[in-house]
DNA sequence: TGGTCCGATGTTATCGATAATATCGTAGAG
DNA sequence: CTCTACGATATTATCGATAACATCGGACCA
């Protein structure tokens, strides 16, 4: 009502320099904050600018320089917890040094991991946080792609690739190691043997074994379930399993919180009560294991310094400034110790 | 090792042209599936297409044709399970047709609110599915944006852009009247007044007040509670409040599940029982709703048809084919009833 | 007082894909 | 047998920003 409305089409810097008396060049030049220009004419392209209310084409900007300012996360999912925040963490981190994200979702689909880094898009970004579920390290060895990638996450092998993991076997030798000092014996894991080779499930179950080893427990191979996706619903299958089979146990080590959950879940169905019968331990830390009933034991990862690392370990790659061997970052971890696991 | 490493300069459609010895043009039309090339042609084409490994360059092509398949999803934080749960739906539809999302995240920040916008990153994509969280309706009437804008979730007001909203009246009403039917008559409510003007909030309310009216029940002031940020820590810290003032009460209904779950934690923390004592419903069905202990009673808004229409609509907009005037539209809604409201 | 250097700005080329227009050769019409 | 029309392909212009290079008018020095 009180001003007209501004015509559709944005102003370019060639609208800008007309109005100004110039040529666009010396608008471009004030844009980008090069010196050289007489404060005159600063003040009228100022002016023109803010008449015009000019935007800056991002598009033809990044035509032009080669560069977007964008990178890739892929992940599986959003729907999981765990990938939620770390894709919190990663926008932030980016944000600070002046990135944008986009987070693309696979669904734990190889057709969909292949194409983020063959795809068409993979030329619109300037490099890729890349946390592949489904694709082995075969795969991973013929990729090539346009630009940096650095691996999030949980591969054994070493590869062509930057890797920032997680402590996975450190973390999970510690998370025994607590259940052992609640006077556990009997612990059993869910996760085990992960579809694909999906590191985290065995570099997890190594620190779970070396843990037992080292306190001079036997592990009990009926006690290792396996769990599909890792989702909630997988923890509640997998517990439902063990109570099903008979064998004792006084407590499940979780090879994250989303099946920790679950296990809680299923648990407290059986009307087997949490810590008192069964010790329940997760991992990853994510924001619900604070808010159950009980509240979860948790092996947190540093999912904040995680992507940090990666953030800024892409960037560099992007810049060129990065070492040229693969690097391997890990993240550093605590155990958070709650009402699941606690002395009763 | 087995075949000579890829030059790392994409190829272009020139190069492309050059080896297939036809114009470049020629080429495109075969990228554009354009007819009117001899099978020969076509053939030497695919042939050097595939020798080069071209990818298109997705930034020329965006400045060309002034549209980049993007969209923006402007939520405060993929921390808060349901806009997790909300960005996957968004992305998952809007891959569906095409499209991809980029989601921007602003914690509630009223500058980045009003940057995702007008900001230069708007110039970049075709449209936005914006859900303000800090920005009143004043700030959104004097928005420009360069893309069509499509509002997501619960603002009152209506405005110049189209809306997407839940049922937040009907829900809330429903969710009232499911406890009034299980015979708890002393409702409390957390999550009113939400700061700013959580269009939400104002909504549930209104939904609340008319449940209890309809049933000739009284509501108390004091028993309404003022929550924060709507997430977990908040639902303690008002549960807390709750217990603390010493009013009775027989059931909370939360107005979201964040709160929810948060109270359920501290109900379970002040050793009352749910649903025995209080009953304790939420809102929006985030997954963490069926695996909590006890599994929560939440109003579902169907986000995933919400994220849908939102999509198709700003897809609609983008190819300007959409109505003139603004649209509402409001997704359906059910009750899951679980254990935390259950008869016991 | 003429010449050189430099500050301030203008011109032109470029990024790669795509649309609009032009060209060439030949088959069918008159 | 010449002219037209059309299929197949090539040339040129365009999107908007930016880099490289060019120009123009003094100031300063010899």
């Amino acid at each position: 009502m009180t001003t007209e409305h501004q015509a559709r089409k944005p102003a370019t810097i060639y609208d800008v320099a007309a109005r100004a008396g110039v040529s666009h060049q010396t608008v471009s030049r004030l844009l980008l904050g090069h010196d050289g220009i007489r404060p005159e004419t600063r003040e009228r392209i100022q002016v023109a600018l803010a008449e015009l209310d000019y935007r800056k084409n991002v598009m033809a900007s990044n035509l032009r320089n080669g560069r977007t300012g964008m990178i890739s996360l892929a992940i599986p999912s959003l729907n999981q917890p765990y990938f939620a925040e770390l894709a919190q963490h990663v926008i932030v981190a980016a944000r600070s040094i002046g990135l944008t994200v986009f987070v693309e979702t696979t669904e734990g689909d190889p057709d969909r991991e292949r194409e983020i880094v063959s795809g068409s898009r993979a030329s619109l970004v300037d490099g890729i946080l890349y946390s592949p579920l489904a694709l082995g390290s075969g795969d991973l060895e013929t990729i090539d792609a346009g630009s940096p990638i650095v691996l999030l996450g949980d591969r054994i092998l070493h590869s062509q690739f930057d890797h920032v993991t997680m402590p996975n076997a450190g973390g999970a030798r510690a998370a025994v190691q607590h259940l052992i000092a609640q006077g556990r014996t009997r612990i059993a894991v869910i996760g085990a043997e992960h579809p694909s080779d999906y590191g985290a499930a065995t570099l997890r179950m190594q620190g779970y074994h070396e843990a037992m080893r080292a306190a001079g427990l036997p592990t009990d191979a009926r006690l290792q379930v396996v769990a599909g996706q890792w989702v909630r619903s997988d923890g509640v299958t997998a517990t439902e399993q063990l109570i099903a089979s008979g064998i004792p146990f006084d407590s499940i080590f979780c090879f994250n919180d989303a099946l920790a959950l679950g296990a809680l879940r299923a648990l407290q169905s059986a009307g087997i009560s949490v810590p008192q019968d069964v010790a329940v331990v997760g991992f990853d830390d994510t924001e619900d294991a604070s808010y159950s009933v009980p509240s979860l034991t948790s092996v947190t990862p540093h999912t904040e310094q995680l992507a940090e690392l990666a953030v800024t370990l892409l960037d560099r790659r992007i810049k060129g400034m990065a070492e040229t061997t693969p690097q391997d970052l890990v993240s550093d971890f605590d155990i958070k110790v709650r009402e699941s696991s606690a002395v009763s």
